[in-house]
DNA sequence: CCCGAACCGTAACGTACGGTACGGTAGACG
DNA sequence: CGTCTACCGTACCGTACGTTACGGTTCGGG
């Protein structure tokens, strides 16, 4: 045999090739005109539905691989593990707080959401589970190391990394994602984003600092 | 004629009857077994499917009306208005933190947002726009006039209710809704729900409290 | 040049399900 | 008792869609 870009079942990388197919199944699920079916995305992806499945296996499959995709292509930068003062620490927050409103707030992930909070509900397929792993849990133990940091360099206090970093969570995200899977119009401009980011940390910061928090950026509420 | 209990169109209360059928659409959602379809509601019922078109128009109908229908059953009471001194306003947080944290923690609730989440995705029928109105804006306008009342009296201090509430909302529900819509099995016991609601009432106050946060009640983290 | 693998495009199949039609029954009313 | 209304149960219809099958094309290797 020459090469086997056969069934991508594992968590392999796909293919070029099949970045462009999960890549259209993205297209469609975006544009949300009609419902993600096969037909639509061997059309839109120039392919037959035989390597469709080939490839993927079934319907679910195929799902499954473009929410791995678009996860592996979001991968946020992580923090600067140097000089980790009350500055850098508060920099690194807003950093990830605005990262997390831009990836909810996005057409993609409200859509990809929208499909795994429907398959939650009929149970096969952890579609929900490998958003959750990706999303929520990820950035969690991303954030968790530099809270234990910033804790050891005594810029703030808490017991368990994990109920901070929910609280900075709920105070970044609040009402926002599920708004906006609701369908809720809900702008989430740059400048918005920024504010909010900026808020949550100022908030987390009067929650868990140790002191004062560290001086305000320009243009605060 | 005798009586006409014909199509529930508008936002008429049910019949007895009609409501029968609404709760077998919540008792089909919340088992969640198999996709809810019009003959397996019929069959729960003990209705025929023409009655069912009949009463409520299509199948966007019936879920409409059954999102109506569980709605107007957790009317939560609203607090006292006298005496709001620290430790009723405080009290009165914790019961609407904990009352949210029950309604989004149920069952039911999670099965009909994610029927509203998957029906936002496909646009028609302002599925979403309802949950939404009856959820997390109902809670909005029944909170803010506390919250404002508890700013005339002096106990904490904001500019905007909307922002205050949303703040709130963010440290009561945090990360729940989302990991229970998505699947994630998290345990929502009477006991950690009083926690989490005395904790957001805490933070609340540590944010937005004019002085020092009232006295904590026992069993504080 | 020939062969086979990989792939495209499309037709075909089976099923699930929303929606409709129809026959049968129980009760209200004259 | 006759009739009408509301309803139940069920058969039926049309369509959408997941899945499979098949013919045709391209391309690398012998």
């Amino acid at each position: 045999m020459t090469q086997a870009p056969q069934t991508i079942e594992p968590s392999d990388e796909p293919t070029p090739r099949q970045s462009e197919v999960l890549d259209a199944v993205l297209a469609l699920l975006v544009e949300g005109r009609d419902a993600l079916t096969m037909t639509a995305v061997a059309r839109r992806a120039s392919c037959s539905k035989e390597t469709l499945y080939k490839w993927f296996g079934d319907r679910d499959g195929l799902l499954t691989a473009t929410v791995r995709w678009q996860a592996s292509q979001v991968r946020a930068g992580n923090f600067d593990r140097q000089r980790l003062d009350a500055a850098a620490l508060r920099e690194s927050l807003e950093r990830f707080a605005a990262n997390w409103l831009h990836v909810i707030s996005s057409r993609t992930s409200i859509a990809l959401n929208r499909v795994a909070v429907g398959h939650a509900a009929s149970g096969k397929s952890n579609l929900g589970g490998i958003v959750l792993a990706n999303g929520r849990f990820a950035i969690g133990e991303r954030l968790k190391p530099l809270l234990e940091a910033a804790r050891a360099a005594g810029l703030i206090h808490f017991d368990e990394a994990e109920e901070a970093f929910r609280t900075f969570f709920g105070l970044v995200g609040r009402d926002v994602q599920i708004r906006l899977l609701l369908g809720d119009r809900l702008e989430m401009t740059e400048a918005e984003i920024a504010r909010d980011a900026a808020r949550a940390t100022r908030q987390f910061f009067a929650l868990y600092g140790a002191k004062e928090a560290p001086a305000l950026t320009a243009g605060q509420v």
